[in-house]
RNA sequence: GCCCACGUAGCUCAGUGGUAGAGCACUUCCUUGGUAAGGAAGAGGUCCCCGGUUCAAGUCCGGGCGUGGGCUCCA
């Protein structure tokens, strides 16, 4: 005798197990017609998924952003009733939605060019006008297994496989003679898939391991209408006339040729802004007390063997060579500062010391990762280094968090998504000071309100760190700054301070960059 | 590094085996008081590089370099 609660407060009730469907067909039929899915009491379910006890009820339509998602979401879907059409042969990985659209990752021998995607588009087109119903069948752990055997989907079986609990009853989706398994919830018809735009073709590893074979992936989007697809594409379209390569070009800023690659020729102009973002980065060093300094460009081998870079990042790093001493050209400028530091003998008066350069690094990307001036292989880094003591570090840790908003304030970035990543496999340090630095880093963010992302496992082999992450004007994402804690590379570079017990202790170091 | 596409005039690009092209920009001249003005003439090319196939290669094939869209990576 299930209850609904509906958002407004009306409650209903009905003699047995109803379906969101049949809610919104209880109310009327405009709701029916445009119910995409239902929300439980909180949880997404499928408009045919059964309510059999009282329940809060809210109706996903596509003016919901859920309801957005599950378009897109279902439209991966018709894209692999399509490609599976054309070619029976691919086996289909994996087909989620991403912040603005979705993609599809496939096994297939036939390489997908330009032509194909407006061949898929076309059967997409004719898969959605017949409004095929999507029909949803929960089944067993072997069922599925079963299923997927007999349809050769290798990819949906290990998903099975490696990542399905035995115990779970998993949701397949027909799609007329296609089947997919989805957490869902999906359409119930496909008339609400009928504006989509496929865009692109890529590569992508299986699993997103670069040891795993290379899937196509062919990206899209969708809209509940017309009206929103054509915006967003024109959208696109606008944010491609303000590339920076586009402007630079455009506005005789810069170029790259090919015999330097990753490396800018900065024109009188593009030198200019570069000159008045130093001058302003300047000011905001004075603000927030910091010293500057600049180091050498190379230095000797055996200081990055002590710093532990070369052992990680010698394939990154440039060197040459003179009077059979090996040196490499620094790739960031931490050991640099901890040698400025080194001189002399420091007391925990001089605490917390802030110092900052305008690096200028090279690192030898992969030729795959370059792009434009965004990602380079020379560069010059607002690069900054606060030695302090442990006890300092949550005060210095606030205050970088506060520089790095107040300066992206000032260039209008104020959708910043934040990350906060804690203690590797490999690492130097014992426990107790990694708890300490995580604990000295959240708090930190918690105390600004600052909403983040705990990416566990993923922080430097010397300390946590929290990145800053900016989005350009195609919606790409761009990690910007970082914060992160060092307890480790002071030590190996032998750096002290005297106590105020008279002992000698090793400073913590605080890494801060903002502008790229 | 991996997958796919691309590399032709200063810029944007066309050119599917047979004498290298267009628009814009540039130079000179003419016309014109009107917001990217019109006309005439001209200059400008290692068709990314190396090799192969062919009577003949910008075009087809192989290798390299670079760029773009992604993936992986990002101290």
């Amino acid at each position: 005798m299930p209850l609904i609660t509906l958002p407004d407060g009306s409650q209903r009730s009905f003699d047995s197990t109803v379906t969101t469907l049949e809610v919104a067909e209880d109310i009327g039929p405009g709701l029916a017609q445009a119910c995409i899915a239902g929300r439980v009491d909180g949880v997404r379910v499928d408009a045919c998924d059964p309510i059999d006890q009282d329940a809060n009820l809210e109706i996903i339509t596509a003016r919901d952003d859920d309801g957005l998602e599950i378009i897109r979401h279902s439209s991966a879907h018709l894209l692999a009733h399509a490609i599976k059409q054309l070619w029976p042969e691919a086996k289909m990985a994996i087909g989620p939605t991403i912040e603005s659209g979705f993609y599809y990752d496939v096994d297939l021998e036939h390489r997908i060019d330009e032509e194909d995607l407006t061949k898929l588009e076309k059967r997409m087109k004719e898969l959605a006008k017949t409004k095929y119903k999507v029909v949803k069948k929960v089944v067993s752990w072997q069922e599925a297994r079963d299923v997927f055997e007999a349809r050769g989907e290798t990819y949906k079986m290990a998903i099975l496989d490696e990542n399905v609990d035995r115990a779970d009853r998993p949701g397949l989706y027909h799609h007329e003679e296609y089947i997919d398994m989805c957490r869902g919830p999906h359409v119930p018809s496909m008339r609400f898939t009928q504006y989509f735009k496929l865009l692109s073709i890529a590569g992508a590893y299986w699993r997103g391991s670069s040891d795993n074979k290379m899937l196509q992936r062919i990206y899209g989007t969708a809209f509940p209408d017309k009206k929103q697809l054509k915006a967003h594409l024109r959208k696109l379209e606008e944010a491609a006339k303000r590339d920076h390569r586009r402007i630079g070009k455009q506005q005789d800023l810069f170029h790259m040729q090919e015999e330097a690659p990753g490396m800018v020729f900065w024109h009188h102009g593009g030198w200019v802004i570069f000159r008045e973002l130093e001058a302003f980065v300047r000011v905001k060093l004075d603000e927030y007390e910091y010293q500057e300094v600049k180091g050498p460009l190379m230095m000797d081998r055996s200081l990055w063997e002590r710093s532990g870079h070369w052992d990680k990042f010698k394939e990154n790093m440039f060197t040459t060579e003179s009077e059979n001493r090996e040196y490499a050209i620094k790739p960031m400028n931490c050991p640099g500062h901890v040698q400025i530091y080194n001189q002399g003998l420091k007391s925990y008066r001089d605490l917390p010391l802030r110092m900052a350069e305008f690096g200028c690094c090279h690192r030898n990307e992969p030729s795959g990762a370059l792009h434009g001036i965004m990602r380079v292989r020379g560069f010059t880094q607002d690069d900054a280094h606060v030695f302090c003591t442990p006890e300092q570090v949550q005060d210095e840790v606030g205050a970088c968090i506060q520089m790095v908003y107040d300066i992206y304030a000032t260039f209008g970035f104020t959708d910043i998504a934040v990350k906060l990543s804690t203690r590797p496999e490999k690492r130097v340090g014992t426990d107790a000071m990694w708890d300490a630095a995580e604990a000295a880093l959240t708090e930190a963010l918690n105390a600004r309100d600052i909403a983040f992302d705990l990416q566990e496992g993923e922080g430097a082999f010397y300390g946590p760190k929290i990145e800053f992450i900016l989005r350009d004007c195609l919606d790409r994402i761009w990690q910007c700054g970082t914060v992160q804690l060092d307890f480790a590379l002071p030590e190996r570079l032998g750096s002290q301070y005297v106590g105020e017990d008279n002992e000698k202790h090793v400073p913590v170091m605080i890494h801060r960059a903002i502008l790229g």
